[in-house]
DNA sequence: TACCAAGTGGAATAATTGTTCTATTTCCTT
DNA sequence: AAGGAAATAGAACAATTATTCCACTTGGTA
């Protein structure tokens, strides 16, 4: 009873109200309260004769709900539901702008410091949109059945390869960086067999070392997961698995970032999986 | 003309229409143009009546200000206002909580990659806030006039100095990467005078051979910027200026996302300063 | 089956909405 | 300083608003 006497204010816990209070309410109440969750935009701009004709209800259902939820009326809901637009942080391009408008006053490198951030942004959230995860437990599953996963990575991937053999040392998983030293990459991964695994990653251009070195264990049948950007990369058709990483750039330097929490991800997933960590 | 003529649609392009328009209009509508700018969302939720009030103007002002920018009425105005909200990203919580729903569905290795690009995103943005564009000036200076670049950064900060020595040499900025391979660090660093300069990275555990490399190379006043965690990490006190990087992490396993694009600032930074990119 | 309370639909209502119109003021040109 | 066009204020307007009310339907109990 303490909570419920108290109207909610703020979106969050009126949201939490209907949910509560939801699936008790009779049936058109319920409808409403349906609509109310899945098109919050719609109650905050719409007007009470729209809304019902969008939510198939009379316009007087709307202000029984309303006030079911302990409103006197329907538009100190809708009050609420346009706090919760209020409060909205800026959108992508109002914030670009916003950096633009710093950005003025600021220096040169300052500016590059956030070309750079902005691209780290980007494309963290586009990978948070486009991995699917089934594919995330499979590649998983097979570099946690490896004996030994060999890190396949050179030039503008190799930081990313070497970060995963830090931690999977740390971790306690077998791995071999294939660091290409004293030009013996491919003595390097000459001990690879179908029990192990490579994780090879490559973007445009390229390697060729790398696409070949990964051609060469898929032709012993080294089970292969690898990162790149695209379909039409000679690592996708050799791969098991593979996963598509598009990093945003600027001024031509592409974003890491993506790649390396898909690279952490994948090193404390396989650790995990194994049950190992420390 | 030909972009005059076309009715903004969206909020970027109404925007623009009214600074443009703006200074050469009427006392009143340009009034009315300023509160507009300063106050879209009251626009966006108000009426005539009640915008008026606080604009301080009449009514109709508002209707003859929506027909100076094209539009029939004040509704069809304030449709684009509310395009905005409609528009906006979720903030801050509802995006933690739409992950928490996909996470509940989600396998275990999903959780692990919500958890990392979180942090990613934390760390980047903490950085943001806190980075002095003085200190970037700074250290990108004391970069530029070295003759060589040496780039000291061990066990988990060698994958940024691996970057950032395949970044310079594909910008033709002469470097050193310390790799440590063969036990010759210090042979590595030997030759570095103070026509040069140290980039150190490290965070705690503060790597001791790091250290000890970066208190040699400052004996010999050898300028140092330190990338590190805090003013208490034993670089603080050697470089010459030093940023402060704080790492979000997740299951004790840090990002270094913030880290990477503040590498990939100074490096392309100090190669602009030279004025020799490819 | 009959009953009654709860729930619903839809018309009626008073208030408020955006817009239009006109008298008045303002500001520039002659 | 006088004239006239542009700009403004404010009242008037029809349309739309949220809300209320009441007759009707529904669904479960006696």
């Amino acid at each position: 009873m303490s909570e419920s006497d108290i109207l909610p204010r703020d979106f969050q816990s009126l949201k939490n109200r209907i949910i509560e209070r939801g699936p008790g309410l009779p049936k058109r109440l319920t409808q409403v309260a349906t609509y109310a969750l899945e098109h919050p935009d719609e109650i905050a701009f719409g007007t009470v004769a729209s809304i019902a004709v969008e939510a198939d209800v009379q316009p007087s259902t709307l202000v029984r709900f309303s006030q079911a939820m302990g409103y006197q009326g329907f538009s100190e809901l809708q009050e609420v539901f346009r706090s919760r637009l209020r409060d909205r942080i800026l959108n992508y391009e109002e914030r670009i702008e916003q950096l633009r408008l710093h950005a003025l006053s600021a220096s040169k490198s300052h500016i590059i410091f956030q070309g750079f951030t902005e691209a780290a942004e980007k494309s963290i959230n586009s990978l948070q949109e486009k991995l699917e995860p089934t594919k995330l437990d499979h590649a998983v599953e097979i570099l946690s059945k490896a004996e030994t996963i060999y890190l396949l990575g050179l030039r503008r991937s190799f930081p990313i390869t070497t970060y995963m053999s830090y931690a999977f040392g740390k971790l306690s998983v077998r791995n071999v960086l294939i660091d290409a030293i004293g030009g013996l990459a491919q003595e390097e991964l000459g001990f690879a067999t179908k029990r192990d695994a490579v994780l090879a990653i490559s973007f445009t251009p390229y390697a060729s070392e790398t696409v070949a070195l990964a051609q060469a264990a898929a032709a012993r049948n080294v089970p292969i997961v690898a990162i790149t950007d695209s379909g039409f990369s000679p690592l996708a058709s050799l791969a098991e698995t593979w996963f598509e990483v598009a990093e945003a750039n600027f001024e031509g330097f592409r974003s890491m970032a993506a790649t390396l929490s898909l690279a952490m991800t994948l090193t404390v997933a396989v650790a995990e999986m194994r049950g190992r960590r420390p």
